[in-house]
DNA sequence: GACTTAGTTGAACGTTCAATCAACAAGGAT
DNA sequence: ATCCTTGTTGATTGAACGTTCAACTAAGTC
C-alpha cells in the first residue's frame, strides 16, 4: 500500500469522488482542492484546467472497469447470465448504500454535459462500449437462441440499468430498479425458451 | 392565437426551451432574459429565483404531457402497442431533428440535479409517473398475458427510452435508439405469445 | 557551491452569475 | 385630483468561479 498517494493521484481521486457525488458542473475547483488537500497551483501544474481533469477521470474509469467493477462483481459467479445480474447487483448495492442518491458515474456525466468536447464525448462512449462489450461476451456464453443479437441485447441491459438508476434516484425508491431487473430477467427467460 | 403572449408566459417558454437545449445549470438567467426579451426585474417580479422558474417549467410539462405529447403522438394510431411505439417515435424524431443532441427534457434535468429540492424532485417524479401511467393504460388494452405486470412493463419502456436517448446522444448515432426499440418490440412479442 | 528541474504555494485577477432595488408607467378605484 | 395595484426597467451588487503567476522549496547533477 502507498503510505501516501502522489499529489496527482489524490487530485484525480478527489475529482472522481466529487464528480460522482455532486456532478461535474456543481463541483468547484475549490471543492476538489479541499478534498485532495492540495493548492490550486499544483492542480494547474498537472492539468490544463477542469476539463482536462474530467478527461483524466474518464480515462481512469475506462482503464479501471475490469479490475474495479467487472471482476469484483462476478468473481465467484459461474453462470454467464448470473454474472450479468451480479454486475447489475453492484449498481443496486451502490444505490442502497447511498439511500438512492448516487448511481452510475458515467451516465451521470453523459446526461449532464449537453455539448461536450469531442474528446470527452468519445471517452464517455468508450466507457459505455467497454461495459456493453463485456456484457455481450457473457451473453454469448449464455446459450440463447442462435439468431439473438447479443450486442443489441447488451445495449438493452445498459439502457435498463441506466433508466432504472434514474427512476430509482428520482423516486428515492429501490423498487424501480428491482422491477427493471425483474423485467430484464423475464426477457432473458423468453429468449432462452425460443 | 395570442398576438402577444404575456411576459410571464414568454419567460416560462424561454426557460423551457433553454433548459432542454443547454440544461438547467448551463442556462443563465441572462440567457433566459435575452431569449424572452424581458428585463431581469420582470423575471424576479414573477419568480423568486431560478429554481422557482424550474418548478414552473416542470409544472408546464406535467400539465402539457397529454395535449402536447401523448395526443399528437398517437392521434391517428389505433392499436395500443402501436400507440406506445408512436410515442417512442416522437422521441426518435426529436433526436433525428437535432442531430442526436437533444432528448427527453425531463430525463435531462433528472440526472443533472444531484441533490434537488424536494419540490423539484417530486415534480420530476410526477412527470415520470404520468408518462408511465399513460403507457400502462395502453398496455392494459393490448391483450398481453394475464399475469403481466403492466406497470412494471411501462416503467421498463421508460427505462429503455431514456437509456436509448442517452446512448444515442453520447454516440451521436440513432442506431442505438433503434436497436433499443427493436429489443423492446421483441420483448412485447414474447409477452403476447405466452 | 552553482545550476537545473520538478513540484508547491496562495494571493490576486477577470469574468460570470443570480439577485436586488429604486424609479417609473398605466389603469382603475375613491 | 389622488392613490393603490400591477407591472416594467436596467444599472448595480457581491459572491463564486476557473485560472494565472511570481515566488519558493527540495532534490538531483556536475
Amino acid at each position: 500500500m502507498d503510505a501516501q498517494a502522489s499529489t496527482r493521484d489524490r487530485i484525480v481521486q478527489a475529482a472522481m469522488e466529487l464528480f460522482w457525488r455532486k456532478g461535474y458542473g456543481s463541483t468547484s475547483i475549490a471543492d476538489i482542492l479541499e478534498t485532495a488537500q492540495v493548492n490550486s497551483g499544483s492542480l494547474y501544474y498537472f492539468f490544463k484546467g477542469k476539463q482536462e481533469l474530467l478527461v483524466a477521470v474518464l480515462e481512469a474509469y475506462r482503464d479501471g472497469i475490469g479490475p474495479m467493477l467487472l471482476e469484483p462483481s462476478w468473481g465467484e459467479v459461474e453462470d454467464p447470465v448470473d454474472k450479468v445480474f451480479a454486475l447489475l447487483g453492484t449498481y443496486r448495492r451502490l444505490l442502497v448504500e447511498t439511500d438512492c442518491f448516487y448511481g452510475c458515474p458515467i451516465g451521470s456525466v453523459a446526461l449532464e454535459l449537453h455539448e461536450p468536447d469531442p474528446e470527452v464525448r468519445e471517452l464517455i462512449a468508450a466507457n459505455f462500449a467497454n461495459w456493453t462489450q463485456a456484457v455481450k461476451t457473457r451473453l454469448d456464453e449464455a446459450g440463447l437462441a442462435e439468431k439473438t443479437d447479443t450486442l443489441a441485447l447488451a445495449e438493452m441491459v445498459l439502457n435498463v440499468m441506466e433508466g432504472g438508476v434514474m427512476q430509482t434516484r428520482t423516486h428515492r425508491d429501490i423498487g424501480y430498479f428491482d422491477r427493471a431487473l425483474e423485467q430484464l430477467r423475464n426477457y432473458l427467460d423468453c429468449l432462452k425458451k425460443e
